[in-house]
RNA sequence: UCCCCGAUAGCUCAAUUGGCAGAGCGGGUGGCUGUUAACCACUAGGUUGUAGGUUCGAGUCCUACUCGGGGAGCCA
């Protein structure tokens, strides 16, 4: 008996096949059961008919729970009422396992509840859409460095100090002493670059903020990649490059995903370079002309990102900003030293900052003057400043947020239900 | 850390001015040969988050706490 899944029925209409999977649903109708079974590539109406089956198949399709999990066999049937064009006629059905009663019900639910189920929750049509999304930006991400010829390291996730002082970490125990988890893979990355060229980071990173927005997870992923010998205009090019690939992957390969979360997908096909570039001081003059309370200093915050991102309909760059409001390891602007060679993308509809990056600080000497002036211990980062001993080039690279990104092109709110398994401040299970 | 909102059946919510705690879904029983969150009938299901207080009487008013949601700061 041939085992199919619902994502290749189309192939088999006419065959006698196998779905193994799980009751999404059931409804009936006189003496015809209706099983919309799930198998994790698509979900199918099987039609259960009381003269067509076995006495204790009828029985089982009337009664069998939600999400039990079942072995079906019959014939695949061309249907014009199915959404996916075809049904399974039954003429066989086996329990796996009878599922206890589901907690998960067809109506509404709150987020808390959802959220303490969200090992359940995975298993409904919007979520496993939203990982397949995941995946595929994921993906492209990939694809579109290694196809550069970069190569792909990784960082590691225990680290003896910060990389930016600013941020708060997650202390662990490390034998007799503690390390911290990683809050990028930059500096690592910066390293990988000398002795690679070109590479990426992809991994998590973790923030012991105690943030409480839709933007913010306190274990997030990203990808980031490092250039050794690129400077900061060609880095610019290289995020579009990114974001258009990521954006063509998605709307070539998610397009039933995307249907399922009812995505506007015109939005995302005007996502093509090249996208507007602006200043951090034309922002601030964006920001004045509409009347938002900011001065030329001030970081931009969620309302201003919002406001800039709907001033134009496809990312946006905001480059140059003030050095004081940036890490330690960003560039001066050579042309005006207030300013640092930093580039953030902001993405359209609200999603606010997905990209931050800029050029890095070669001198050594530069370097050791900012981090004085940010007060931060060299002793750990004599490693880093080797970087600049030994060869230093003129290098720079940027970080993609993976939940951030899946959001802004899935078009849902909030960044916990970009990843299965989410963690936020006070939520650590399941 | 700060601001706002909330907590009533397994879940989502209702309960008028402080006056008998209810509905839908889910569970159970039965019905229907094409259902699409199917539908129809019946049925079980409650220490109203916790601890105090006001009152003849508290789901409702007051205080504290706990938990959750939304937002700010910080950042991707």
């Amino acid at each position: 008996m041939k085992w199919v899944t619902v994502d290749r029925i189309s192939g088999y209409e006419g065959e006698v096949v196998q779905l193994k999977g799980w009751i999404a649903n059931r409804r009936s109708s006189g003496k015809v059961r209706f099983l919309l079974v799930r198998d994790g590539h698509g979900t199918i109406q099987c039609v259960v008919g009381a003269h067509d089956v076995a006495p204790e198949a009828f029985e089982l399709a009337d009664k069998v729970p939600y999400e039990s999990s079942i072995v079906v066999t019959g014939t695949v049937k061309r249907d014009p009422r199915s959404p996916v064009g075809f049904e399974l006629a039954v003429s066989d059905l086996q329990l796996v396992s009878e599922a206890q009663p589901y907690p998960i019900s067809k109506k509404d639910h709150g987020v808390g509840f959802l959220m303490d189920h969200r090992h359940l929750w995975l298993r409904s049509s919007r979520q496993a859409a939203l990982m397949k999304i995941r995946a595929a930006v994921s993906k492209a991400a990939r694809d579109y460095f290694d196809e550069l010829g970069f190569t792909a390291v990784e960082a590691p996730i225990l680290t003896p100090t910060a990389c930016e002082g600013t941020t708060s970490l997650f202390q662990v125990g490390y034998f007799e002493g503690s390390a911290y988890l990683t809050q990028s893979g930059q500096l690592y990355g910066e390293a990988a670059a000398m002795a690679l060229g070109t590479i990426y980071v992809f991994g998590p990173t973790f923030r012991a903020e105690k943030s409480k927005t839709r933007r913010h997870l306190t274990e997030f992923w990203m990808i980031e990649p490092e250039m050794a010998f690129w400077e900061f205009p060609e880095t610019i090019d290289l995020a579009e490059g990114m974001i258009c690939r990521i954006v063509r992957d998605v709307l070539e390969r998610c397009a039933e995903p995307l249907r399922a979360l009812e995505r506007d997908v015109s939005t995302l096909e005007k996502v093509t370079a090249p996208f507007p570039r602006i200043t951090y001081s034309e922002a601030i003059d964006i920001l004045k002309e509409r009347g938002l309370p900011i001065q030329w200093g001030d970081d931009l915050g969620g309302d201003e990102e919002t406001v800039l991102s709907e001033a134009f309909d496809r990312p946006l760059f905001v480059t140059h900003y003030p050095a004081a409001i940036k890490a330690f390891y960003m560039k001066r602007d050579p042309n005006d030293p207030r300013l640092a060679l930093a580039v953030d993308l902001l993405a359209p509809e609200g999603h606010g900052e997905i990209i931050g990056g800029g050029q890095r600080e070669d001198s050594l000497e530069k370097l050791e003057e900012t981090l004085a002036l940010h007060g931060l211990d060299r002793g750990p980062l004599e490693w880093y400043l080797d970087l600049r001993r030994y060869g230093s080039v003129p290098h720079a690279g940027f970080g993609l947020g993976i939940e951030r990104c899946v959001a802004w092109i899935a078009g849902i709110h909030h960044v916990r239900e970009t990843i299965a398994f989410p963690r936020l401040m006070d939520r650590l299970y399941p």
